[in-house]
DNA sequence: CGGAATGATCGGTGAATTGCGATGAACATG
DNA sequence: CATGTTCATCGCAATTCACCGATCATTCCG
């Protein structure tokens, strides 16, 4: 993963309410989870909540499928196990800078 | 640590010449690390690297020691760990829908 | 004290973000 | 086919962001 990759997926929860609509999916997970569900739960107009979705799957962190006339939305496990190792990854890169010698000075 | 604070983190980490003055202080940790080294890393005004370090100042992942006429810049380790577990809390908080049930179905 | 260097901050510009209501597409159902 | 539901998308306003050059405060040095 590049940085740029991870700078965009750091900016999508990078909002509050961002956070906030992936722990409600989270929370929902085995039964329906559509746009209107996020809307109630949420202070915002529905069109302001679909935004905030839209950023959520660009950054690729949920699913869309169809179903009948609603849509419902899952988070993707999958890309999470790839995000918290790429940002492992980062942490560690950051962290003592990582040293160049195999051993440390004994 | 609120969704407010983590959000603000995740903003700051959200922008890859963050990430790379970030990669960039971590890799002269030991020696010295002044806004004119960062700048000269990087393709960008001298004001713009000055704004972009104001920005992980005010996340807290970054300390200012004055020195001289320079201001020396490191790694705030300690709260990278901070932000080390409130990520993961988040990510296991949204993982599988955190059961309510102590065991899972055997 | 008079420069020179360093770097934070100010003002400005253009782009992106956040919020909203309104519209329109897709689908189910009578 | 007409109607109702769901929701993405389209303007639109307000705010924030990213970037810049210019300036100002601080500190060092002669």
């Amino acid at each position: 993963m590049h940085d740029d990759d991870i700078a965009n997926i750091m900016r999508a929860l990078g909002h509050p309410v961002r956070l906030n609509i992936l722990r409600f999916l989270a929370s929902q997970q085995q039964g329906e989870c559509c746009c209107g569900d996020v809307t109630e739960s949420l202070p915002l107009a529905q069109s302001t909540v679909s935004q905030h979705i839209k950023v959520l799957l660009d950054a690729g962190l949920i699913e869309r499928k169809a179903h009948g006339t609603r849509n419902r939305y899952t988070i993707r496990h999958d890309r999470l196990e790839e995000v918290s190792s790429a940002f492992g990854g980062l942490l560690d890169g950051l962290s003592f800078r990582a040293p160049q010698k195999e051993a440390e000075p004994a």
